[in-house]
DNA sequence: TTTCAAATGTTATATTATTACATACTGTTA
DNA sequence: TAACAGTATGTAATAATATAACATTTGAAA
């Protein structure tokens, strides 16, 4: 474990590719750019995936099996999460907008279903896409 | 082409087995389920798939990388899908609620993005699993 | 210093999805 | 009706994503 901030090695390692990312990252992607620092397989990039998740500080965007940094609420545990993608560029951002996970945190359906946890994924075109 | 619906012989099929199913089909899942009606790749079950998604008649539960028969807005294009998946028992339920649809269709973000389409999934515990 | 949970390393394999290319069907319109 | 365009189909191969299973090591705390 690393003091500072409670990331094992092999998560820390994960964790700083996709931290440095612009854009979404791919689990293979990552393992390709780990190889040198000693992580060879896929369990190994998967395992730190999941725990970086469960720490809140990445998200999986589902509609593009790729994980981005949390920015939002950095370092807190996150089980809300927006996004926005756009479908020319392929640019994803996560959207923190405190009406928003206000309204779908509190939303409830007929059934009476407890909602603990959402992932919201937006599609269209983004302001530069817009303008060409 | 089927006259009365518009769906070719191979998209009737898949459709037919996501209809009957009362939980997520995933791919291959359906793949396995028409072997015997002739149908024995991947890529006639995708394809047909990305018809019917394209038409509105199915949605893709991304988080599960499974298909559901579109159940709120019958036979027309929808591009705004919203989930609840138990936890525990994994069922997944499609929500139609007016009043999300409009907030979500309405929602714009600070950069002005402008949103076509959008996919919520929302995790918990359904209410026969809260009870257990 | 034993002990236990978490993390790691490794091989193999399962699952999901696409590429590429050849062929056939369907409806339109010249 | 012949030609065309667009859509759908069939097929083989392979790419991309993810997990199972098992052995071993590490780190913190009792």
């Amino acid at each position: 474990m690393n003091k500072e901030n409670n990331l094992s090695k092999n998560q820390q390692i994960v964790f700083d590719i996709i931290e440095k990312s612009r854009e979404p990252v791919k689990a293979y992607s990552i393992l390709f750019n780990v190889k040198k620092k000693g992580i060879k397989a896929p369990p190994q990039v998967y395992r730190a995936l999941e725990k970086l998740i469960k720490l809140g500080k990445i998200h999986k965007v589902e509609s593009k099996n790729a994980f981005v940094a949390c920015k939002s609420s950095n370092c807190e545990i996150s089980k809300a999460t927006a996004f926005s993608i756009c479908e020319t560029c392929e640019k994803v951002t996560e959207i923190s907008d405190k009406k928003l996970s206000k309204y779908l945190k509190n939303f409830h359906d007929k059934t009476g279903m407890i909602y603990k946890k959402y992932n919201l994924e937006f599609y269209g075109l983004c302001t530069t896409c817009k303008r060409s």
